[in-house]
DNA sequence: CGGGTCGATTGACAAATATCAATCAAGTGA
DNA sequence: TCACTTGATTGATATTTGTCAATCGACCCG
């Protein structure tokens, strides 16, 4: 595969933040050294322990960020377009500490870690975006560590959903953005539980059919999940 | 309080990593506008929610960074000398994710989170250095995220014993660095299920005596623990 | 020396969560 | 259309973890 971004991505990568402020001379020559491919779903793109070779952007699509040991496994987080993962382990140069799989098919763009580094060693702007950029990664796996330790599984499922909720266009509906074992395994509990949990919530008014969820009674989950911002605002 | 830290504080605070490549006048212009105060034990130096004026240096004792939620509170980290904390909230400038308070008689030097992020911007060195640090501490969470998603408690309790160990001279017997109900919130259990996760680890070789640690049998502890070092080694 | 305090430990019990097995339900492809 | 696959759900049960209450033990201070 030779290396090159088409034109026709440019803009939307350009959109992101950590992008935003880089010198145009500086940005094309990241986007002429990256590799755009498409993936079909269920695909490895990362395994964990490998070394770091690529900063990696998803243009379409969605990938699972997760984590095995001993025969265990676990979702940590998932990118969905636009937006970069594992962009520590480039920086830093370091094994990746998280395997990621395509769950859809999906447009991935690759840009060499080293070009990273490069231009991050010339370009001051760029670098200060990163430092923007990690510090809000570093903040969002802070906020999540709270979550896992200070509620329950059924707290954080309706935290969840609130969540959710407030990231779509408001109304009392909306559609789980992956299925459901995926998500019981990112809010840190089996498939079974999770099943258990959505009716345990039935008493705060909510419903789930299939992937639709509906909250009928937003108030009273809130009273009962009692979300936080310095937990559950991905901005704060 | 007037600023200023004493000249004498100078080196150990250059010798970390995030100031060891700032330039001297840089350098001296943040120690020139930091505080340092000396801390009783069991104060609370922040608190979260609150907006991030300071970066925190400490110099000598010992921090306990914490959450609350909801009438719970769980212990996240240590600080210990000497290290910053919460650096990634004054760059941000957003507000702290986590409280803090001394556990012991603690040096603190306060740096104006302005004076950081005007230096951040006019001294490139510190900016990369900082991108460096905040790669660490993200690192750092993440690692701490898949010990709380993937062990057991008691899985959680043999890697830390083991990673304490490494960390010191060698030799198969030592303290534990705080308080042990400390160490539960810390691990993500209550006190009486650390108890009963020491004697758990009788079984592996681990006696414990107060807070003294002796591990006769580390092959075994081991084999159960099963460290790896995309979790508990800190610099991987 | 003798309360008194505080953290650690223990036992009994309860709650939360996981596991296992079976079934259900939706989607897929021959 | 009908097997077939896969994920979701349910029930029964086991394990893990938390809670409550009591006791222990070290340390401090008068």
């Amino acid at each position: 595969m030779r290396p090159g971004m088409p034109d026709s991505d440019y803009p939307d990568v350009r959109r992101l933040a950590l992008f935003s402020d880089v010198a145009n001379e500086h940005f094309n020559a990241l986007m002429r050294g990256a590799y755009v491919q498409n993936f079909p779903p269920q695909i490895e793109l990362i395994t964990e322990g490998e070394p770091s070779n690529f900063l990696h952007i998803i243009l379409s699509g969605a990938v699972d960020l997760f984590s095995a040991w001993n025969g265990r496994e676990t979702s940590m987080a998932t990118a969905r377009p636009v937006s970069t993962f594992i962009l520590a382990a480039s920086i830093r140069d370091a094994p990746y500490l998280m395997s990621a799989r395509t769950l859809e098919k999906s447009r991935i763009a690759l840009i060499p870690s080293q070009d990273v580094r490069a231009i991050f060693d010339a370009d001051n702007a760029f670098a200060r975006s990163i430092v923007t950029e990690l510090a809000t990664c570093y903040r969002s796996v802070v906020k999540t560590q709270k979550d896992l330790k200070l509620r329950t599984s059924l707290e954080r499922l309706a935290n969840y959903l609130l969540r959710q909720q407030s990231r779509g266009s408001s109304g009392s509906e909306f559609d789980l953005e992956f299925e459901k074992r995926r998500l019981a395994s990112y809010l840190g509990m089996t498939p079974e539980n999770l099943s258990r949990a959505f009716k345990g919530l039935q008493a705060y008014g909510v419903a789930v059919q299939g992937s639709r969820v509906t909250i009928s009674n937003q108030q009273d989950l809130e009273r009962f999940a009692k979300p936080n911002r310095l937990i559950d605002d991905p901005h704060s």
